[in-house]
DNA sequence: TTATTGATTGACTGATCAATCAATAAAAAA
DNA sequence: TTTTTTATTGATTGATCAGTCAATCAATAA
């Protein structure tokens, strides 16, 4: 059994493995055993890959927001106009996928963590700024008042999940509406 | 020294000691001796008093909220015209006080303990239908449309707290401006 | 005075876990 | 073949903590 070559497989089962659990467990507080034992290994052996557990949850942090921002890349390359984009910005962001209960578990708690990790806020940071960028990018070609407006969506984005995230009733259908109505209304008024 | 008549006391200063170490901590992980260090009394007389650790966190929660929405209802007692009070409910979740590092790190905390913890998701339940029963009694005298604008204000409203609460610098000056700023688009754009 | 009750301590228990380590085994390189 | 490198285990260590408990102290009630 023992090849070589061994390590990307196993860095991904753990990551897997780890998204997995803290979903279960619906907080951070898992156990390194438990998600060895998940992903088919021993404890020791997920050490030995990571070097710690904190380098563990950061990797499935780094992995859902990753797998992510390629769906939203995908939805964004479809659309042509400006309109369409920030519509497949938004759709992006409600899309499925990202109401998993692991995934909105994993969220939650990484809100959490982003206080006191510096990694964690890092990424945090990496996702609003992606988000923001995104949205202004088109916004700026419809109205004056880009910047707070892509405030104003961004957080109302956020809110949004995080609502539906803590309801934990799974997609949420209102929750496009909403976004796209204020941005309706947002941009009616300005122009 | 031992008296009667000191539970009270002894409650009170666990909570207030309780809010702090999470403060300090920015996270949930705080262990029972070091409230109790912290408010001046053994760890055994917090258990005492308390039953456990759950129970202290739950109570420093409902105390965050009780004085929250406490400063909101003296806020909505000055306003007069519906335009108002809806300023003013706004103003309230952005009042400099609900920005103490140790509030802002207790909310972001417990968002995710009410993943998994059926009383912190139900202290959430109450503060969420608070905040909208406020932003809909008002909104009904001025749009037809009032139950999507106040899911949609409720979201925003969160969603600009989260933000502001991730960042850790205190409180945002433009809080109250984003939130005005949609709800008068939203507003305008269903006259 | 003598129970009784409330307040209080801090040592102790039992459980949990992250991290380490020595040992083994198989593949690859020499 | 021999050596080195990689993969792998699981027992062990050391630390941390929540919760318990017996014992003490002081005030009040009988």
């Amino acid at each position: 059994m023992p090849k070589t070559g061994m390590e990307p497989l196993r860095r991904a089962a753990l990551v897997d493995a780890a998204i997995i659990e803290i979903g279960a467990a619906r907080s951070l507080d898992v156990t390194v055993a438990q998600i060895a034992r998940r992903a088919g290994m021993s404890s020791g052996l997920a050490h030995h890959y990571f070097g710690g557990k904190d380098q563990m949850l950061l990797a499935a942090m780094k992995q859902i927001l990753s797998e992510f921002s390629q769906k939203m890349c995908a939805g964004l390359h479809q659309a042509k106009t400006p309109r369409e984009r920030l519509e497949a910005v938004v759709h992006a962001n409600f899309a499925d996928h990202v109401f998993d209960r692991s995934k909105t578990s994993a969220w939650l708690s990484f809100y959490g963590l982003a206080q006191s990790n510096d990694q964690a806020a890092y990424l945090m940071r990496i996702y609003q700024r992606r988000l923001r960028s995104n949205l202004l990018f088109d916004l700026k070609t419809l109205t004056p008042c880009a910047d707070e407006i892509a405030a104003a969506l961004g957080a109302l984005i956020d809110g949004v999940y995080l609502r539906a995230a803590l309801t934990g009733a799974g997609p949420d259908p209102k929750a496009s509406e909403t976004v796209l109505m204020t941005l309706n209304a947002l941009l009616g008024d300005t122009q």
